[in-house]
DNA sequence: TTGAAAGCGCTAACAT
DNA sequence: ATGTTAGCGCTTTCAA
């Protein structure tokens, strides 16, 4: 942490009075709008204003009031993640119209830089949060919550912890995507990526699950890959698929990341096999291999999210209701 | 479902000190880890805090202190381009390891939309900004720099403002880019979205000039297409150009969203034209068509904008010298 | 080593 | 309609 200067001073309320020939008092009167002030010195504090450039402190006036401080934070893995970026474009937008604005925290899906953001957040007074978690160890939001920050969990339902939360359909995408596939005559359907750890994760293998099971097709253990944390080891677990003595026809990628990993490799290893994915990806008509995806509006997940963390906020904490749980739906969407 | 409990109040200092059996300023002396506290004094105090889940309130501390905030704002114009997503995620790394916030805005390239962003700057005591000007008014955010506050401006360079700025080698870039399809035997090259009120557009636009000059090949104008908000219109207007009566035989998009425009066009015509772009396309790899990009490091591009932010905060106003101008450098990438 | 008093910039509550 | 007092949660200053 370098060294710093203090912020430069701005001039105070006082400066204003002093300039308007008033108290302090009226010129908060003035600047509030509010009753009790007479038009001519209303005219002079504004005119002070202008003169010096005033611009009210924020902060001082939240910590006098105890009201809200109009900002919201909003942690997620990795921003740079269109999903992740069209999500917080809805966050920003919602929080904008309700006069707030957003932090944002990238927590890159490591556990100690999340607990290192949430600890920071406890100390700062943001009037909510919405968080995308980065692993399924909620303990340390508990914590949070538990002071009483409004909190709404993004793509995954809190673990433990009372909260509002918005998710993708994740099983019923996997099952429809899945059921396609199967549809299409597929019965060796691999699955690249997957992280049985994290919610989505168990609830797209479910669908996968299921769909075979709908099809009367029996699951093969060795087309599911393990966790693969960037594009490069994706389109090494598919090159391990496509080389198996009993390779799949197609395989489906459990995030945008897994697709474009995928991908490649199919496209390096000049298989047949068909590739799906969840996750729409936004250029994919100008792709030269044919992909399926599991589509949801990102941003729209964004959007709900801060709506109902908004809905927390305006609400009487006593005669606040349970937690509530929004499905975002999803669609296949077939390219090439 | 169970009702949430009551939120208790935060604690305060004055708690713990109850707590605690100390005064409050024993409490802020132990937490604070300065000296001039017995050990017993300040075991008592974190006992109390443990006890009582206390958290420091830096609102009040800042206050008090006239220290820094550790929050610096992002004013972006679209979150969701991958590439300011990128950029935002190199600024938060920065402001992470020198232990600040990054409080992100979206303008939407709306000019009215940024004066509200900066009024609301104004108000909120952040330690710098970091700013993608939206358009080339910038006189509202002088109102911002005349406050006292640092700003770096980012890819394009302040108007009649004093202050550092970090842009990217637009005119080198497409100067090379439009060489090296020159030298291709192109001799018609459109030009797709551009917009000469922008500093980025205008410096794009003199480095297609410069490589037609140094090529000894006139320009036509009507080669060169008006300003392109989004992807569709980009799409517009490259089958305008395609439909010339002398069409371009390769056609250069003046940024991510106009590539992806100018390519669907190319494609939807079967036309042969080459197709080029500023910005580079992580996937452009898969695409079915050929691809020449500029590319540049678009997170280095935030991280040293933060950087150069964090300079200026560590700096005493008395010797600070003149603005920087930084240049990230390009380079031309073909895929296909 | 500890505490009491004062004040950061602002506003609620009570004067006048 | 205006001003005075007090205090939000914290820390600096000064006294004990």
């Amino acid at each position: 942490m370098t060294p710093r200067k203090a912020v430069p001073a701005r001039p105070t309320m006082r400066d204003i009075a002093a300039q308007a020939g008033v108290s302090p008092m009226s010129v908060s009167r003035a600047l509030s709008g509010g009753p009790g002030v007479s038009e001519r010195t209303r005219a002079e504090v504004l005119a002070a204003v202008q003169a010096l450039g005033y611009q009210p402190n924020e902060f001082a006036r939240q910590l006098r009031t105890g009201g809200p401080t109009h900002v919201i934070a909003l942690v997620v893995t990795h921003l740079a993640n269109p999903f992740y970026a069209a999500l917080a474009l809805g966050v920003e937008r919602v929080a904008s119209a309700h006069g707030s604005r957003v932090m944002i925290m990238s927590t890159m899906s490591d556990l100690d830089t999340e607990r290192e953001v949430v600890a920071d957040l406890r100390r700062r007074p943001v009037d909510g949060v919405i968080i995308i978690p980065a692993t399924p160890d909620h303990r340390h939001l508990k914590e949070l919550a538990d002071q009483g920050r409004p909190m709404v969990f993004a793509t995954t339902p809190p673990n433990g912890i009372d909260a509002d939360s918005v998710t993708v359909d994740d099983f019923g995408g996997m099952r429809e995507l899945c059921s396609q596939l199967l549809a299409d005559g597929h019965t060796r359907i691999g699955l690249i990526g997957l992280n049985h750890a994290m919610w989505t994760g168990s609830e797209r293998l479910r669908g996968y699950s299921a769909a075979h099971a709908e099809a009367g097709v029996e699951v093969d253990d060795k087309l599911i890959t393990e966790r693969a944390g960037d594009i490069a080891s994706a389109t090494k677990a598919t090159l391990r698929l496509l080389r198996l003595h009993q390779p799949p026809t197609a395989v489906i990628a459990t995030n945008n990341l897994m697709t474009i990993g995928a991908l490649r490799a199919v496209r390096d290893t000049g298989a047949r096999a068909a590739v799906a994915g969840f996750d729409d990806i936004e250029v994919a008509d100008l792709f030269q291999q044919p992909l399926t995806v599991v589509r949801y509006e990102a941003e729209q997940l964004g959007v709900r999210s801060a709506e109902q963390l908004f809905v927390r906020l305006a609400q009487d904490d006593d005669k606040a209701a349970g937690p509530t749980r929004e499905l975002i739906t999803t669609t296949i969407v077939r390219y090439g």
